[in-house]
RNA sequence: GGUGAGGUGGGUGAGAGGCUGAAACCACCAGUUUGCUAAACUGGCGUACGGGAAACUGUACCGCGGGUUCGAAUCCCGCCCUCACCGCCA
């Protein structure tokens, strides 16, 4: 969520900011500001009748120790008299506090200055394509059908045991995707992010955390009966790790990365879009999380963002990478770059990896803060994340761009990991 | 699943209706002193939201939410969580 001391002092400028992403927070934000002054007004007021009562009550406590009992009780009817009315302020400040929250919680991030004009996925900007267009053999196939045919994926049984989405990995299938993790694991933390093996289900306080809730509820899996939620990504438990906490800024950058299966719900979606591994209910991804000084967040996002290219690189995959404009960014971003792989028999570009900047916006949810060196006060910390990488669209793109009439050929990188360099099924 | 104990500041931990935003110790910060490091000593040291140009100041917060009381960290009720032991179990 946004700092209301932001709106507060930049109305205006987070009105403007906002608009980028077309939306008009003009209603919102004064509304906002309104309740605000309300609940000050309020608050002042039900802070001096407390300070009356408090005064009053010592008082009383003085008289009965001086044994002036008669005195003392014909102070009490005061108190009273004050306690009732404090009551109602009360009554009425928690609802204005309540309202204000919920109308600060509804504003999305401010996207940042780089952020480029536009409202639809089309309107994002390359900023960069790195590798070659592949040429595939004379009947070439989508990796659909290369994963039946080399049975590396079950997506029937899959069905079977759970439903669609949910496919069974076997073979030389079940061995990449181990491969992959690990040579995710491996090459995150060679560049200095600490591995962590976090829990899959969360609380409700996580999710709000990283912002999942309360608007996105139905995306997430959610266990009722201990009103627990399947993670949709490792962000949630990584991030909220520190939720809560002050940390020193000596301990700044954060740099952490997690190993999780993934788990969305994807209500609405149907057709070539979901075929194959292209959308799915489960899946793998690494990913990883800083958490850093507000100076030094934008210049750690180009870091992770060059990481993540390096990891596509090894794997040499044909990628683009698009800084997403205000109408395509998520609610809680303030500045994303997506990555993208070329799905080379199905001719479109796949998603594989979102790295975004949130500054202080899931901090401000989280209380993640860290001590400044300088005057020794807290200060909300930037969050940033991304996926390095998220294994499905990698692997359709692995299978579909490197088929040929003898299998699958590996990335060589991979080799080490699979203990094979060719996938033929057996 | 059963039984018991307990949740207090960055940490350990006292407090058991008013003198407690909270002892003491550790950690941390500043200073004094001493060739350096260390030690010793002195002082400081929670967070949030208000008010104020600032110095400063008001209110709240002892797991969460209610209640009793003139007054609650302290008493009562509900909830959540943690720990220990037993049972079951990878």
């Amino acid at each position: 969520m946004l700092q209301l001391n932001t709106i507060r002092q930049d109305a205006e400028g987070v009105i403007a900011a906002l608009a980028k992403r077309h939306i008009d927070a003009r209603p919102a934000v004064e509304a906002l500001l309104a309740l605000n002054e309300q609940r000050r007004h309020l608050q002042s007021e039900t802070e001096s009748q407390q300070a009356q009562a408090n005064a009053l009550a010592k008082s009383i406590g003085q008289l009965f120790r001086e044994g002036k009992a008669a005195e003392a009780e014909s102070m009490k009817a005061e108190s009273a008299a004050i306690k009732e009315r404090l009551g109602e302020l009360a009554t009425s400040l928690h609802a204005l506090e309540e309202k204000e929250r919920a109308q600060l919680i509804a504003l999305p991030n401010m996207p940042h200055a780089a952020v480029p004009a536009g409202k639809h996925a089309d309107d994002n900007e390359v900023v960069r394509t790195w590798g070659e267009l592949p040429q595939l053999s004379e009947g070439h196939v989508p990796h659909w059908e290369l994963a039946e045919r080399y049975k590396l994926i079950d997506f029937e049984r899959g069905v079977k045991i759970t439903g669609a989405g949910f496919p069974v990995y076997t073979g030389q299938g079940a061995r990449l995707q181990r491969a992959l993790i690990q040579f995710f694991l491996d090459r995150n933390t060679a560049a200095g992010y600490l591995e962590i093996q976090p829990p899959l289900f969360i609380n409700e306080a996580s999710g709000f955390g990283t912002g999942q809730l309360p608007d996105k509820e139905g995306q997430m899996y959610h266990i009722t009966e201990d009103n627990l939620f399947a993670i949709p990504t490792a962000e949630v438990p990584i991030t909220n790790l520190l939720r809560d906490e002050i940390v020193a800024q000596s301990e700044l950058p954060i740099k952490m990365t997690a190993y999780s299966p993934c788990f969305r719900r994807e209500a609405g979606s149907y057709g070539k879009d979901v075929r194959g591994l292209n959308r799915l209910h489960q899946f793998d991804k690494v990913e990883i999380v800083c958490v850093e000084h507000p100076d030094h967040s934008y210049t750690r996002l180009e870091e992770m963002v060059a990481h993540v290219a390096s990891l596509l690189e090894d794997l040499g995959l044909h990628y683009r990478i698009l800084r997403l404009c205000g109408g395509d960014m998520g609610f809680t971003s303030a500045l994303t770059y997506d990555f993208e792989v070329w799905s080379a028999a199905q001719a479109r570009w796949l998603e594989v990896s979102s790295v975004s900047n949130f500054e202080t916006f899931q901090a401000n949810r989280l209380k993640l803060r860290y001590r400044s060196e300088e005057d020794h006060k807290p200060y909300l910390a930037h969050t940033l994340n991304g996926s390095a990488l998220a294994l499905p669209r990698i692997v359709a793109a692995l299978l579909e761009n490197n088929q040929g009439p003898e299998g699958i050929r590996l990335p060589e990188v991979l080799v080490p990991y699979t203990g094979f360099a060719r996938i033929t099924g057996s």
